[in-house]
DNA sequence: TAGGCGTGGCT
DNA sequence: TAGCCAAGCCT
């Protein structure tokens, strides 16, 4: 267990303050920021949303945060209501079959999530009682949580004004305060100290502008096509102020998708799921032309445990 | 650290 | 239309 008495300087800004010189130039008037960002959400946030309501589990809020990871909210919202009707708690979960959590995820995206959730109620239920844990530190020991992901349940379960970093914040500071369209491809030590550094010094101001950020950069401060004319920083937004420059960063990194590994296991995966017995091989050889690609596939889904192999010619979800 | 990993809406 | 993009994580 990692002792919370050396943290890194970059991660507890506001309990260990940097050393070093503030990383945000001192003509961004982070004050106005933290006041206009925080009052638009309070006027513009959707807080329909389940996961935001006050009487909201932490299990609710973490099951959010998985389902959200590289998914539009919009889809998230009906599966979560269905996951929280069946698996209300970590123990809830933890019982059922991890094939059941799999077929419960339907078309989300990026399945492993579905067995890893599946993994960390089972860690919830032997090692913290059957509760979510409340530190970054337990958190990011589950499966399946990363550093953006302990920050936002720390932050939006408990009230711990982690720093929570997504690809929603780096835009928007990337924009106010570097002046460029987008952020690094990834995320380094220095972007993650501006944003440790950008975060207001009051604990119900950080936790608001930890949501309000985000939300910002969800609905306004958007990839493509942003609103800047709905944005209540416009007038003191750097890439703004310095006319909207293009990116000229290094290549975005593309996915492609058609022929890929990833659409035959998708497929592969979904015949899997509407099937409730197990399927033959037969069944399932015809997702792609290439039939190595195919068992190559099937193979790697076992592999991630996604698929359970009865016989060498049969196929289920893990049971 | 770069690349693999689903799915579908939007421009 | 064909990419681009989305509350990232893991190896």
């Amino acid at each position: 267990m990692p002792s919370r008495s050396a943290p890194e300087p970059t991660e507890r800004p506001l309990s260990q303050p940097s050393s070093q010189p503030l990383s945000v130039p001192s003509s961004v008037p982070l004050s106005v920021l933290h006041a206009r960002v925080n009052q638009w959400y309070a006027d513009e946030g959707r807080k329909h949303l389940p996961w935001r309501e006050a009487g909201c589990s932490p299990w609710g809020v973490f099951l959010s945060e998985v389902m959200s990871q590289q998914t539009p909210l919009a889809r998230v919202e009906p599966i979560w209501r269905e996951w929280m009707a069946r698996w209300p708690t970590p123990g809830d979960l933890a019982a059922a079959a991890p094939g059941e959590a799999v077929r419960a995820w339907g078309r989300l995206g990026y399945p492993r999530r579905a067995l890893r959730l599946h993994e960390a109620a089972t860690v919830m239920v032997e090692r913290h009682d059957g509760h979510v844990p409340s530190t970054p530190e337990e958190l990011l020991a589950l499966p399946g949580v990363g550093a953006y992901t302990a920050a936002a349940v720390s932050c939006f379960a408990f009230g711990i004004p982690e720093v929570v970093v997504d690809t929603n914040v780096r835009r928007v500071l990337a924009r106010t305060i570097e002046g460029k369209a987008f952020p690094n491809l990834t995320l380094n030590r220095a972007e993650t100290r501006l944003a440790a550094d950008s975060m207001p010094a009051d604990l119900d101001d950080a936790n608001t502008w930890n949501v309000a950020v985000m939300e910002l950069g969800a609905l306004v401060c958007v990839a493509r096509g942003p609103r800047c004319e709905e944005c209540p920083v416009a007038d003191l937004c750097a890439w703004n102020l310095a006319g909207r420059p293009a990116y000229d960063g290094p290549p975005r990194r593309g996915q492609t998708w058609h022929g890929t590994d990833r659409q035959v296991r998708g497929e592969l995966l979904h015949r899997l799921r509407e099937a409730h017995a197990a399927v033959p091989l037969a069944l399932l050889e015809d997702v792609a032309d290439d039939r190595t690609q195919v068992m190559r596939c099937l193979d790697s889904l076992v592999a991630d445990g996604l698929v359970e192999p009865l016989t060498r010619s049969r196929f289920r979800l893990p049971a």
